[in-house]
DNA sequence: AACCAGGCTAAAA
DNA sequence: TTTTAGCATGGT
């Protein structure tokens, strides 16, 4: 399955740390594991991606997964032609990225784990606790092993020796709570998805081990909210270092989540962050 | 081999 | 209200 966009990078949204389960298996070439699937993606061109999937399940979930209905270019081209010089070169840089309609539990796992950690550690850990609590799985297309992501149920019975046996370190009662909260109903993602970005980081917030920062990535990359603005060491170098402290996301208000991913990946490249 | 990492909580100031 | 210590561990 082939797919046509001029704003479809697969290596510039493995590496824009908004997903851990993506990674290179050749040239031009990455696997990928979400909602208990597996798929292989190849950049074929600058504008062309093929899948190893069928027609059917494009057109079910990775249309979907890959945000393909909404329109990246307008929003790249817009800040090319803007006033804005760090963001000039930022959009043009990460033209390829996209917003991923990811699986909020992984999501509210995933960002638990990821703070005070960088990228290959947190994707490490992701991929333990997937072994050790997902199902073993074998991709029928390319007969590839892999491991989904544990459910909610799993992790909340979870022992926290055991969580703490997969070297999560400290996060291991978030993760165990924020399981819990899920299955006792105390928070609802697929109502967080349909409530404003304010109202679910608020209640995400409620959750011991999520702070501001991971409640806007798991409401941006979890729930789909894309006006929310995480801010993390990076974007605060970006704020800090080419702002002066003075830029204002209400500026972009909307979508202010798709110019914050721009600045976290061109921010490390200018860093010669290799990874 | 120090230093840093898509930070948070709780205590102190 | 704002600042700071402590956190568990791997990657660079």
């Amino acid at each position: 399955m082939k797919i046509k966009n001029k704003n479809f990078d697969i290596k510039q949204i493995a590496e824009s740390g908004q997903c851990f389960r993506m990674n290179p298996i050749g040239p031009n070439r990455y696997s990928l594991v979400a909602f208990d699937r597996y798929i292989e993606l190849e950049q074929l061109e600058d504008d062309l991606i093929e899948i190893t999937c069928s027609e059917n399940d494009y057109n079910k979930i990775w249309k979907d997964y890959f945000d393909l209905d909404y329109d990246y270019g307008y929003i790249v081209d817009n800040l090319i032609k803007g006033p804005d010089e760090f963001l000039n070169k930022a959009a043009e840089y990460g033209r390829g990225i996209r917003i991923l309609r990811q699986d909020p539990f992984e999501m509210l796992i995933s960002f638990i784990i990821s703070q005070n950690k960088n990228i290959p550690s947190i994707k490490t850990c992701i991929e333990r606790i997937s072994q050790v609590y997902g199902k073993r799985c074998i991709d029928g297309t390319t007969g590839s092993i892999y491991y989904t992501f544990p459910s909610a149920k799993v992790l909340a019975e979870a022992k926290k020796e055991d969580l703490r046996a997969l070297k999560l370190g400290y996060r291991d009662e978030y993760i165990i709570g924020a399981a819990k909260a899920v299955i006792s109903g105390e928070l609802n993602l697929e109502d967080l998805k349909v409530c404003s970005h304010e109202e679910a980081v608020k209640s995400l917030k409620t959750v011991k081990g999520i702070g501001d920062k991971v409640a806007n990535c798991i409401s941006l990359f979890g729930l789909h909210h894309i006006e929310a603005f995480p801010v993390d060491v990076w974007m605060k170098r970006v704020l800090s270092e080419i702002y002066d402290n003075k830029f204002d996301p209400n500026s972009y208000q909307g979508y202010a989540g798709i110019v914050q991913q721009y600045m976290f990946y061109y921010i490390r490249h200018v860093y010669g962050v290799s990874n």
